[in-house]
DNA sequence: AACCAACGGTTCGAATAATGAGCCGATAAT
DNA sequence: ATTATCGGCTCATTATTCGAACCGTTGGTT
């Protein structure tokens, strides 16, 4: 690995539970000699990719994404985009929507819509970080992956969030054949208990897939009528975000379960 | 400078003008050899930091910023930021500085910091409310909000605060136009009396002004040098406020002025 | 007070990764 | 057909990074 990648490789490390972090810490969770850690905070934090909070010393992220992250979205305005079809998702099927983009090996959520239907509801984060093989954004995902990818996915150790994470390489890869077959992915309390949902992939110009939308609802609510109307708007709906996102889908996704 | 800075120093050339940047444009942008500069967009891209575009191969910043900016947000409240910035400000001018922020038609006063120097000073109170009309923090963000907001603001009666209150429309108009081409923002006792005081304004992301930066200080104390040293360093604390807090100088800002 | 562990930060020879002149095939303009 | 640029790549040279060990400090415990 590059010491561009490593360097970079620290500020995944930082999340909402874990917002700071000094240079021990930081030495363990990254695995590298504490020196290099420190060398490569130091650049960071000179560029304001990271900074030093007063007492403690310890690191955060720096004022610098701020800028960029606006940069990007008036370069590339897909969270503006997105938010707008996820509310009429979430409005079509009285749920919690969600769009969700690959980021190395996992999913990062960029957008998210509630429902004002019903009072309880499932509930998301900015930002949060989901497992490609504990939810259904996951599988879709990964179901139109390239398959040495999905290999070395399957092949870490894969946590069980929850009783009904399924953690079998076999079974996930015959939950994937599924998902290429019917192009919607479905997961029942795989990333957290009682939520139900069902995700669809976004392609990205190359026909990569670059993400899913997905519709999370309460395992307690989901009954035939709803899945029939979930599965057609989410499946709807992802084929308006890859299109407004400028993607194309790829030769071999099924277009008839698509639309 | 070291590998990482040289990579993220590439970043720091896109801007709204110039979204996308091609290999041999980037590498004339940043004087580096264009091998070096092809490895580092590489190894920027398999974080997720940078982007090609379909045709053309140009790059573009990635989705990883909004992720992180997300994460910052979360972990730093702008309240924080500014108040470190404010707290240098007073230091550097022996006198009172204070951000307020642009709510609804008036001012909200977001953190101010005092300086030890002087036994008399300039107070504030938390969440103070200071009127557009009567402040030089109002004129400052007059003078860069959009002419129909500046009708409505100047239709509505003017209360005098104080007798040097200027409740003329006309004549806060020249006042305006006189911020607009200084980049700074003066008033002497029109919300309290014996206080002068210079505000700059700061922008958000998307180039709107959202507040201003002021110091404040007893009339009695003000002369020549106090004054250029209060207009040099509240000039320069509202760039790095606007650029902490992730926004952007409109175009029409006078940047001379500006640093 | 003495001790100790953990912290952030630093040192320096050895190991590694970055560098850059030049080359390549593709594309597009002349 | 020629030429100029483009993005991308190779490889010997070299400069940078690495990492075990070492500071000085802090905070807790005995």
């Amino acid at each position: 690995m590059g010491t561009v990648s490593k360097a970079l490789s620290l500020l995944g490390h930082f999340n909402r539970a874990r917002p700071q972090i000094g240079l021990s810490d930081m030495t363990r969770l990254s695995g590298l000699n504490k020196a290099t850690v420190h060398r490569l905070l130091t650049e960071l934090a000179e560029q304001g990719f990271v900074e030093q909070v007063g007492s403690g010393r310890e690191y955060r992220l720096g004022p610098a994404f701020l800028r960029l992250a606006a940069l990007r979205e008036a370069a590339v305005p897909m969270r503006e985009v997105s938010l707008k079809v996820l509310h009429e998702l979430s409005a079509a099927t009285g749920e919690t929507a969600h769009l969700s983009l690959l980021q190395g090996d996992q999913l990062s959520t960029l957008a998210y819509a509630y429902s004002p239907v019903h009072g309880t509801r499932v509930t998301m984060e900015d930002a949060e970080v989901l497992n490609l093989h504990a939810t259904s954004s996951g599988l879709a995902v990964l179901a139109f992956s390239p398959p040495d990818f999905v290999d070395k996915v399957l092949s870490a150790p894969l946590v069980a969030k929850t009783p009904d994470t399924i953690t079998d390489p076999d079974q996930l890869r015959a939950r994937l054949s599924a998902v290429r077959e019917t192009g919607i992915a479905e997961y029942v309390g795989g990333f957290e208990e009682d939520v139900h949902s069902h995700a669809v992939p976004i392609f990205d110009a190359t026909q990569s897939v670059i993400g899913a939308v997905a519709v999370a609802a309460p395992v307690a609510r989901m009954n035939a009528d709803l899945i029939a109307t979930i599965r057609t708007e989410v499946k709807r709906c992802a084929l308006d975000l890859t299109r407004l996102l400028g993607g194309f889908l790829p030769d071999g996704f099924n277009r008839e379960n698509a639309a």
